[in-house]
DNA sequence: AACTAGACAGGAATGATTCCTACATAGCAT
DNA sequence: ATGCTATGTAGGAATCATTCCTGTCTAGTT
């Protein structure tokens, strides 16, 4: 989604995040691509328009945006750092095959909880559900690509 | 759970994974020990017994033993991967403050699906659910602890 | 017993992420 | 508006889990 600078600016105060340039350009990339991007891949695209920005400097806002709750850390496995600037509950699909990863928004499962007699005073703050499998083009090219993955 | 050296030959043959003593070792280790250790943390127990064995032997022994179905990667976040002997169906609680990661068996949780037009083509061939909170332990040192996490 | 594909040890290489340091600037107080 | 100070930024070095490489070894088979 596309967002004009000034809300931008607004939520950066909203959550008492700095506002500087540099920043509103590492979230506004994140807020417009859906796809779940990289640490690195952001900064690629970011310093198409700021060619002085630092990878050190994604990584550090990346972490202020998720402490401050504007972001969002994907992971799928224990693979590169994947983010989302859609920060409503949701889950994830992710495709084995090319390793997309797609939202998922089900009001079903956003009432799960765990039985108080297996959660054993754990105090629990909220959960995240990942389907895994093979996504429409990924069935076609390798439809015969399944592996144990628990 | 402690497994006999038989039953441990006995699975590998099971699932055509090779018999030697180092993955018999590194499955053995696994298998009692239900703290989803890293590869690095069986590593170290491994080697006590194997002085010989080498890291590389283990990632490359996880590696097999989970494509063969008989181990089982867990992730939290980014970090390290860890490992789960318990390859039947089941989901975690992960402890924000320690870390811990405690197994969840609950047939509600076993029954999760995504409807048609969320999946979008995508084949599901299983998901994971991970409750993510504090454990007693940490509601007592660090109460306060609450940090955005998504 | 011999063969061969696959496994092992050890060390080098990779690469995402973090750490360090000097400089710049946002936001607040004056 | 001006200066102050905590915080952010750039750039490069360091870290460290994991993978890759190479030569040797061995499980399972002929």
């Amino acid at each position: 989604m596309k967002l004009r600078p000034w809300e931008i600016e607004a939520r950066f105060r909203r959550h008492a995040v700095r506002v500087t340039r540099q920043r509103a350009a590492i979230y506004a990339a994140l807020a417009e691509d859906t796809s779940h991007p990289t640490a690195d891949e952001l900064y690629r695209t970011v310093k198409r328009q700021h060619p002085m920005m630092s990878r050190n400097t994604v990584y550090y806002t990346l972490g202020a945006l998720r402490q401050a709750g504007l972001v969002q850390e994907v992971n799928v496995g224990h693979e590169v750092a994947r983010f989302d600037g859609n920060v409503t509950v949701h889950h994830h699909l992710i495709c084995r095959g090319c390793g997309r990863i797609v939202d998922v928004m089900d009001e079903e499962l956003n009432r799960l909880a765990v039985s108080s007699r297996q959660a054993g005073g754990f105090h629990v703050l909220g959960y995240r559900v990942e389907f895994y499998g093979y996504c429409a083009d990924c069935q076609q090219t390798r439809p015969d690509a399944v592996e144990h993955c628990g």
